[in-house]
RNA sequence: GGUCCCAUCGUCUAGCGGUCCAGGACGCCGGCCUCUCACGCCGGUAACACGGGUUCGAGUCCCGUUGGGACUACCA
């Protein structure tokens, strides 16, 4: 009885995409519900009607699939529940906890900007404060907050937060338009929502003091707050468009696996021990907000590249191919025989950190080739002419075109010639490639096929010929 | 300016007074493997911001300094 279900929420505001820092406080909340078998909410915070778009709305909630995080409740749009604001507003306005007041923005800069000249603190004066001013045009409602004591509560990643309330000022709740400001529909929707645990972004710390001071007015039971530090980019400055790719859907589009993403994002700030690879149950089971961090930290690139790595080595072929063929796509090579896809995966796994990489370097499979110009001029040349063309006969008779096969083929051809297999692996693989990096040439030549290697090979010798000249 | 928060290798971090001349991971540098590149394996580089306390003993607790960040809006 006494155990409470935990509710979280996370509430994006449609204001952009979803970034990683936004991803990570989505991946908290989640972990958070999941772990105590709670619900986890998702509220889309769109009362900036200018700057909120439909199409950053679509785009976070496709990357909160993508990741998947799925959400228990929800999408609430704010836009859609005015109805409970002015409810809340009736409620304090009649209790004595909020008020009118009828000072302009005009006035209040004015004010504003002579007390910070005299070096004071630029907080509202009160001067409507008991007025008991009615609704007038052009009017708002401040909330009515304490002027002496401390508002005091308990981070449960930062520990005990206090602030003297003189320090906070008689916030806006509602605006001269008739709309309601951040603090006061936060409080309102996560009361009636009955999220009890806000697990957000350091950057709310502030506001906290706040909004518990609303809580109060309200006469509603206050959540347990946890504040993530905040994640920061290369130049230890808060991430933000400059920092270049940050959206959770360029990390898509980059080749990213869901899962290195959130692994790697779980790891930012949190930690269990010394171990650095988690399933999404052991993130779940594991995941706890005393080890959360309390500092800021620089989300790492190259270490994201490495689990990426990791997992693409431990996916199966045939998932790889199905993640693969969009962005094989995307190159430029459509419709492609999966079978084969998937052979060009077995031999691209373990040298690919992304899928994008690995589909750059699966192209020669799929498309005609070039040579790289170093690559043609160092080892396609007349020396190796004459093995490459007995090999050339070699393989047009093979009866069998497996590796096993192959490596037969080559071990008499290199007996007969009295050479090592790395005298000709080089010219072979610019034969076959156009490039001087790829998998064995064994495996290669078996996922290619006897058709496509006669072929190459025939181009490359013609090549050499001409090279010769007159 | 005021208020609040933060501070261990280049980066992410372990560390919850002694087991730390500080451990792991990424990166970087060597080596092995080898048909190239990877993978894998082995080894190396590198940090407790500074100054005071408290304590038999401090990376770990307290205070200060310095340096970061957040908030201070009729933005969210």
């Amino acid at each position: 009885m006494d155990t409470e279900q935990v509710i979280t929420r996370f509430p994006p505001s449609p204001t952009g995409t979803l970034h990683i820092g936004g991803a990570r406080t989505a991946l908290f909340n989640w972990l958070f519900a999941r772990q105590h078998h709670g619900k986890f909410i998702l509220r889309i915070e769109d009362t900036d009607k200018v700057r909120s778009t439909k199409e950053n709305t679509e785009s976070i909630i496709e990357s909160l699939k993508w990741l998947g995080l799925d959400w228990d409740e929800g999408p609430y749009f704010q836009s859609q529940r005015t109805k409970i604001y002015y409810e809340m507003i009736e409620k304090l306005l009649s209790s004595g906890k909020a008020y009118y007041c009828h000072c302009s923005p005009e006035e209040l800069e004015k004010k504003r900007i002579e007390a910070i000249k005299k070096g004071l603190k630029p907080k509202y004066d009160g001067k409507c404060r008991d007025l008991g001013l009615g609704k007038a045009p052009g009017a708002v409602v401040r909330l009515k907050s304490p002027l002496t004591g401390k508002t005091i509560f308990k981070d449960l990643v930062k520990g005990t937060i206090s602030i003297e309330n003189e320090q906070l000022d008689d916030l806006i709740l509602q605006r001269s338009d008739g709309s309601f400001t951040y603090n006061f529909a936060v409080v309102v929707d996560d009361s009636n929502l009955g999220i009890n645990y806000v697990i957000r972004g350091d950057d709310h710390v502030n506001n906290t003091p706040r909004q518990i001071l609303i809580y109060k007015a309200l006469d509603e039971p206050i959540p347990q707050y946890a504040h993530l530090p905040m994640i920061l980019g290369r130049d230890k400055a808060p991430l933000s468009k400059r920092h270049g790719a940050t959206s959770v859907m360029a990390f898509k589009d980059m080749g990213f696996l869901p899962h290195a993403l959130l692994n790697s994002l779980a790891r930012l700030g949190w930690s269990h021990g010394d171990q650095e690879i988690f399933t999404k149950q052991e993130l779940i089971d594991l995941f706890s907000l005393e080890h959360v961090g309390k500092s800021a930290g620089i989300f790492n690139m190259e270490k994201l590249l490495d689990l990426n790595a990791k997992y693409i080595r431990e996916e199966n072929d045939s998932t790889l191919a199905d993640l693969l063929l969009p962005f094989l796509s995307q190159l430029g090579c459509k419709d492609l025989p999966r079978e084969k896809v998937k052979c060009a995966v077995k031999t691209l796994k373990a040298r690919s950190k992304t899928l994008l990489e690995m589909a750059q370097r699966a192209l020669f499979y799929f498309q005609e080739i070039d040579y790289e110009q170093q690559a043609d001029e160092k080892f396609l040349l007349p020396d190796v002419l004459y093995i490459l063309e007995d090999l050339l006969l070699d393989i047009k008779g093979a009866t069998s075109f497996d590796q096993k096969n192959l490596e037969n083929i080559f071990s008499t051809l290199l007996e007969r010639h009295q050479i090592k297999l790395g005298t000709i692996a080089q010219p072979l693989r610019v034969a076959l490639t156009g490039k001087t990096v790829s998998p064995g040439i064994f495996e290669i030549m078996e996922v290619m096929g006897q058709e496509m290697v006669v072929k190459r090979l025939s181009n490359a010798i013609l090549h050499i010929k001409s090279k010769k000249g007159p």
